[in-house]
DNA sequence: CTGAAAGCGCTTACAG
DNA sequence: CTGAAAGCGCTTACAG
C-alpha cells in the first residue's frame, strides 16, 4: 500500500512544471497548451494522482455533493429511486451523501450533518421530518427538493407522481368492476402524497355517486398497513375493494384478506395499491398499481436541482410526472 | 435565505476570542475552560455556526466519510444493509457516500471518485467488480471490506453469513422432506457466496448420498433465475426441490413454478431461498430460506471498518454472522 | 488554558 | 499560455 498520495505539488516537481499547471491540466475548460497539458498527465499518472476534491471542494465552495435523506427503505420504492438517483448525479459529477433520518437519528441531527458537509443541493424522500427539514435547508440558502412529495412552504422543489390523477383512476377502475364498497388505507394523515392519492379516489368514487366506506390510517408501515385492514374486515359490512396508497401497504393487506380472514382476492374483495414497485408485477403477487415512474422521476429532480445551483435566481418548480394505472389479478382475474 | 455560512473567524470576533479557541469549544476533548466554551458557544449558536467540516478533513486528513459501492438495490438484501450501515456509521460519527456501480460506471469512474473525496473507508456490497475494487483500495492504502462476499486477497477485511452451514442446512431439509432431486440456482459463478452456498448444499446432499440434480446461473437476477427454472423444470425429468442462491431468484423461480408451470409449491416442487428478505415472510409468498441478520451483519462491519482505521496495524478479520433456517411454504405445507 | 501562526491541497485572479 | 501568490476554513504544535 503506497500510503499517502501524491498532490499536486509532487506531480508539479516531477513534471518540472508549476503547480497551477497541474491543476490546470485537472480543470475542464482552462487555459494550458497540449504539450503542457500532456506533461502533466504523464507525471501524474506516474504517480496516482488524483485531484483533491475536498480541498477542490474548500476553495470553490462547491462540494458536488448531493445530501439524499431518505427513510424506511423497506418500502420497495425507494431503493429503485436511490439508484436512479445515484445513476443521474453522477452523470452530472454530482455524489450523494446518504443520510437516513428515522426516530432516533431526527431532523436537528440530519440537518446538521448537511450544513457541516456543506453539501449543494438536499434532496428529500423520508415522509417525515422532511416539511421541517425543506424548511431549514432553505434558511439555509441550500436548493431542496423534495420527491414524492410537496409542501406548501415558498422555494421548494418538488418532483411527485400523479397523486391525484392515479387516485381517481384506481376508484373508476373499481366503479367499473362493479364494487360498492371501496376503503381506502391512508399512509401517514399529514402526508401530502397520501392526501392526494385520496383526494382523487374520493373525486373518482363521487363520479358514481359513491362514498368511501370506510378508511383507516396504515403510516406507510407493513404493519399498520395489516392492522388497518383488519379493522376494515371487521365493520359489519366489509368492503369489497381496497385502495391502499402505496403498494408496500397493499402487499400487507394482501397478506391479511387471504391468509387471515381466507377471502377471495379478487374474488370477494380487490385491491390496489400505488407506486407500481417490482414485488407488484411479481405473479404470486399481481398487484393492480398506478405507476411512478422512479426513473423518469429521478431523471427530472436530478436536472432540476443542479440547475438550481447554476441559476439560484431559477423559479422554483413543482413538477408532475405521468404514470398510469396498471390493472393486474388482485382486482381483476385473468 | 441568509446565504453564506458563519466561518470560525466570525464567531470569534463577534465572541472577543481568537480562531483557535473557536476551534476548540467545536473539537471534542480541547483543552478549553468553561467559560470560553460557555462565551464561543453563544455566538456561534447566534450566527447559526456549524464547522465546516470540509475544511476541518482537509487539515485533519480524515474525511469521516465511508464509500458504500452497492449495485442492484432491487435484491430487497441490500436496502435493509443500507439502512443498518447507515444506522451504524452514523452512530459512530460517520457519513455514507453512496457509489452505485453498473456496467456503465464502472470500476475505473467507481474508484476516481472514491479516492478523490478520499473516503477513509470502503464497504463493498456489489457483486460485480468487488474484487479489483478491493485489490485499488489496499494499494491507496484505504482500508476496505467486503460485505456479504469474500476474496482470497490479502488484506481485505470482510462479513459475510453462513454461506456453506446454510446451503447445507437446505440441503437436509430437502432430504428430511423425502426429496430425491434437488436442483440449485447460482448467482453469479465467480461469486465466493453462491459457491460456498452451493458447497455446503452438495455436502448436505451428499450426506444422504444424493448428487445434484440440475444446476443453472441465475446471476442473481430476477430474470436469469425465471429463465433458470424453465431451463431446470424442462428437464425429462424435473427437479422436485430447487434452492436458489438468494431469495430474490427464489421468488423469480417460484412465479416460474407456480405460473407458467402450473405446479404446486411444495407438493411438486419443494423451494428455498437465502437472505430471509421481508418478500420471503409475505403470507403469499412464504418462501423458506437461510437467514442472514443484516443488522447484526452491519453492526459488525461498521465496528470492524472503523477499528481498522484507529489501529491500521490490526490484522484484518474474516467475520461469519450466524443465521438460521426459517421453514415456511414453499417447502413445507402448514 | 489561550493566542499567533503555519499549513492541509487545491483554484484563480493577477501579471507577464 | 504560464507562474507566483493569495486564500478557502479549519486544526494543532508552539510559546506563553
Amino acid at each position: 500500500m503506497e500510503g499517502k498520495h501524491a498532490t499536486a505539488e509532487e506531480v508539479a516537481r516531477a513534471a518540472g512544471v508549476s503547480q497551477s499547471a497541474v491543476s490546470r491540466a485537472f480543470t475542464p475548460g482552462a487555459s494550458i497548451s497540449a504539450p503542457l497539458r500532456a506533461r502533466v498527465n504523464a507525471a501524474a499518472d506516474a504517480l496516482g494522482y488524483r485531484p483533491n476534491a475536498i480541498a477542490r471542494s474548500l476553495i470553490t465552495s462547491r462540494s458536488r455533493i448531493v445530501g439524499v435523506v431518505a427513510a424506511y427503505l423497506h418500502n420497495h420504492f425507494y431503493p429503485s429511486v436511490l439508484e436512479a438517483l445515484s445513476r443521474e448525479l453522477q452523470a452530472r459529477g454530482h455524489q450523494i451523501l446518504l443520510l437516513t433520518a428515522d426516530m432516533a437519528q431526527g431532523a436537528d441531527a440530519t440537518l446538521d450533518t448537511l450544513l457541516r458537509y456543506r453539501v449543494d443541493a438536499v434532496i428529500l424522500a423520508s415522509v417525515t421530518l422532511s416539511s421541517r427539514l425543506a424548511q431549514a435547508c432553505r434558511a439555509a440558502g441550500i436548493p431542496v427538493l423534495l420527491f414524492n412529495r410537496t409542501t406548501r412552504a415558498p422555494g421548494v422543489a418538488s418532483v411527485t407522481g400523479e397523486n391525484r390523477i392515479g387516485g381517481r383512476a384506481i376508484a373508476r377502475h373499481f366503479v367499473a368492476l362493479g364494487r360498492r364498497r371501496a376503503a381506502f388505507i391512508a399512509g401517514v394523515e399529514d402526508s401530502s402524497t397520501s392526501r392526494e392519492r385520496e383526494r382523487g379516489f374520493l373525486e373518482g368514487l363521487a363520479e358514481a355517486g359513491l362514498a368511501l366506506h370506510g378508511r383507516q390510517v396504515g403510516g406507510y408501515r407493513y404493519d399498520g398497513a395489516a392492522e388497518a385492514t383488519r379493522q376494515l374486515l371487521r365493520q359489519r359490512h366489509p368492503p369489497d375493494a381496497i385502495f391502499a396508497a402505496n403498494d408496500h401497504m397493499a402487499i400487507a393487506a394482501m397478506g391479511v384478506v387471504r391468509h387471515d380472514c381466507g377471502l377471495d382476492v379478487p374474488g370477494d374483495l380487490a385491491l390496489a395499491g400505488f407506486d407500481d414497485t417490482e414485488p407488484a408485477a411479481w405473479p404470486d403477487i399481481a398487484l393492480t398499481s398506478y405507476a411512478q415512474p422512479a426513473g423518469e422521476m429521478a431523471r427530472r429532480a436530478a436536472e432540476a436541482l443542479l440547475s438550481m445551483l447554476d441559476r439560484p435566481a431559477l423559479t422554483v418548480r413543482r413538477q408532475v410526472v405521468a404514470g398510469r394505472l396498471i390493472i393486474r389479478g388482485s382486482s381483476q382475474a385473468a
